[in-house]
DNA sequence: TGTACATCAGTGAACGCGCGTTCACTGATGTAC
DNA sequence: TGTACATCAGTGAACGCGCGTTCACTGATGTAC
């Protein structure tokens, strides 16, 4: 039953892959190494030929999502020429997509709270994506303070964490829905109301 | 073993008390009925004599948590005379206590991410306890448009929520606290930017 | 007020179940000659 | 290039453990007379 150096590399990946998804659809323990092994066609296990735990993985699991995000971040900003980058992400943030699909979205409001209990292995993880979506965010707010600029990225992903978690609590639709239009609104016109603009074109639909 | 009437209702006040708390702390399901029993002195069999479920006591464990974030909302807005009120629930939210203590905290950034997958009655409860907060606030803000002062509302209850999540995520205490800090600075910098301020007297240290 | 009986709050053993982790084993892969 | 052996990725039974829930039981409380 042994496999080449590459298929277990691979199925390395798999896992991580498959435990990034699963992980922020059904929380940090809710989802057992059998259930996401079999995901990925295999038995328990083999899990331990690749972690030393359970705890090991989930680390590595958020460093996985988060990388996922931020590449989603950056294809936006790439692609989007019509919209300032900031209103680019933040649409993208609060978008109907990222409400109903925690599986491919951002970590922090889908394993929030369970993180905030987590080994700090997994919290270190998760606290170096949180300050790479700050650093990305920053980069899209125009002031002429580096110290502000950096201030309103924090509250800007604050902002959009909780309106996220809010949303998801609820479950009425329209309400949840009301959270996220009313977050999208104030934070697109605070980012128009700021001074020092330079080739920004906010938008208000 | 039978105890009176009031006895038996006092001890499901304890049950619900004990598990508003413990719940918050650890988790939905980071607590047993066995734990959360012997907690208040009893054994786990007398439970089902008073709950059908462990669910249905979290759906009324999440009510008490915010009757008591509610409770403590209207303390601060009574006693605090030399602050506005909506400096007062700001510094309340994103005070130390409230980062360290989650377990008198409010339930949203203690269990958010766990709400979101948690069957209808719980999530139906914490709906009602995010409106009421939302409502709470809306009623200090200065606006001219009553929307407006809910959508305001709303942003704020998200922005409160999100920096607690993220600074409960991280390790590094320097870092939950700029978090904290920034998302105080700007909405306390944000409310004293409103027009038509009337007896408000914003203050930054 | 006193007595006999019904009620039921709380006990603790037992239920079936799923969990993370370990380990002897299998057999294909990698390596040494 | 071919052969013999060591390595190790993946298997599946088994480990000890804790979970939510059920249930026969106990004995104090509540009620009917």
């Amino acid at each position: 039953m042994r496999r080449s150096r590459e298929e277990a590399a691979r199925t390395r990946q798999e896992i991580v892959k498959a435990a990034s998804t699963l992980l922020r659809e059904r929380g940090l323990h809710g989802i057992s190494v059998a259930e996401l092994m079999s995901e990925i066609g295999l038995t328990h296990g083999g899990f331990y030929t690749h972690f030393d735990s359970k705890e090991a993985l989930t680390s590595e699991a958020m460093e996985a999502a988060f990388g996922e995000s931020v590449h989603g971040w950056h294809k936006v900003l790439e692609s989007a020429r019509t919209k300032s980058g900031f209103s680019s992400l933040v649409d993208l943030y609060l978008g109907e997509k990222h409400l109903r699909d925690p599986g491919t979205g951002c970590a922090v409001p889908a394993l929030g709270s369970e993180i905030a209990r987590a080994g700090p292995v997994v919290r270190e993880s998760v606290a170096k994506g949180i300050s790479e979506m700050i650093e990305i965010l920053s980069k899209q707010i125009d002031d002429t303070s580096p110290e502000r600029k950096k201030e309103r990225a924090i509250v800007t992903v604050a902002c959009l964490v909780g309106a996220i978690v809010m949303a998801r609590c609820v479950n009425d639709q329209p309400t949840a829905q009301s959270y996220l239009k009313a977050t999208r609104n104030q934070l697109l016109s605070n980012q128009a109301a700021t001074p020092s603009r330079s080739k920004k074109k906010p938008s208000r639909s």
